[in-house]
DNA sequence: GCAATATACTTGCATATGGAAACATATCGG
DNA sequence: CCGATATGTTTCCATATGCAAGTATATTGC
């Protein structure tokens, strides 16, 4: 194809489902976990006091407000998650990440990178995947939260 | 983080999901379309005869046949595909692009192109871009039916 | 200080999707 | 040829998600 930027933008699209399609069972199996709640724990094991808004974590996983206040729910009955208020604006319900989440994102980290290193497993060299993931960087570099 | 194939996959999930929050408002109001409509539209462009059985488009798309079937009906309610059945064998139920779904794909492509520039438009090079789908496409490259 | 507006969160509703089950048809092994 | 198995499609059920509306709190303009 003679467009760079849409195919660019089409196999990225594309890679996406076929990764989430493989990524969601070992994760789902080993872990308790959905992918996209991995990733809010993982926004979480980032940010500063590992607490963040429900709005601010919707910005950093480009969901709905609504989405997170229904993620978070069963991953506070789980104790993966607490919740807390702050002192100065009412309006706020920080999700924290307990000391139970800390221990369940990293190993479900662990595994992601397993899965992660498999898919540039064969025909990559170190070089090549660094390459990738500098340019995929640009484009979340304008973006709140780096858990990459 | 000195993990580059972690890095990589965490920052492909992640641009997906703004891509995909930014294109749905385009495609929709201006074509009709969802995003993963106008995917399973272009590859029916581009299969040999306009057309793909539902397990062969599920598999092209990373979805599960129900939700093919389920995608298909309004598609088909709109006269952008139709249904033809094999000669040979009785089970298949083909996805079919009628003349109004290729009208339809060309121009919701276009915008989709439009959209895919504005991506790369700040601060990236030709020669760039191309790097990075070059790459992409070594991860699509086993994958049946290319429509990038 | 108060009304108007903005922001954070939650809930109700509609839609999207995967998996299992049901069904039809095809293929295979004998 | 026939039973067993495999494949393609659809439907049922459960879950995930966005949007709009509702509620609570904060901020802003006067």
């Amino acid at each position: 194809m003679s467009n760079p930027s849409f195919s660019a933008v089409v196999n990225l699209l594309q890679i996406h489902s076929r990764l989430a399609e493989r990524f969601a069972g070992p994760l789902g199996a080993v872990h308790g976990l959905a992918l996209n709640e991995l990733l809010l724990l993982m926004h979480l094991e980032r940010a500063a006091g590992n607490r963040l808004s429900r709005v601010d974590l919707a910005r950093r996983l480009s969901v709905s407000p609504s989405t997170v206040t229904r993620m978070a729910a069963p991953l506070e009955k789980l104790r993966l998650v607490g919740r807390e208020a702050d002192a100065r604006d009412a309006r706020l319900a920080y999700v924290v990440l307990t000391a139970g989440g800390k221990r369940r994102v990293g190993e479900a980290r662990a595994t992601l990178e397993r899965l992660a290193a498999d898919v540039f497993k064969d025909r990559w060299t170190e070089a090549e995947i660094s390459s990738l993931n500098e340019l995929l960087a640009r484009i979340t570099a304008a973006q709140p939260g780096d858990i990459s």
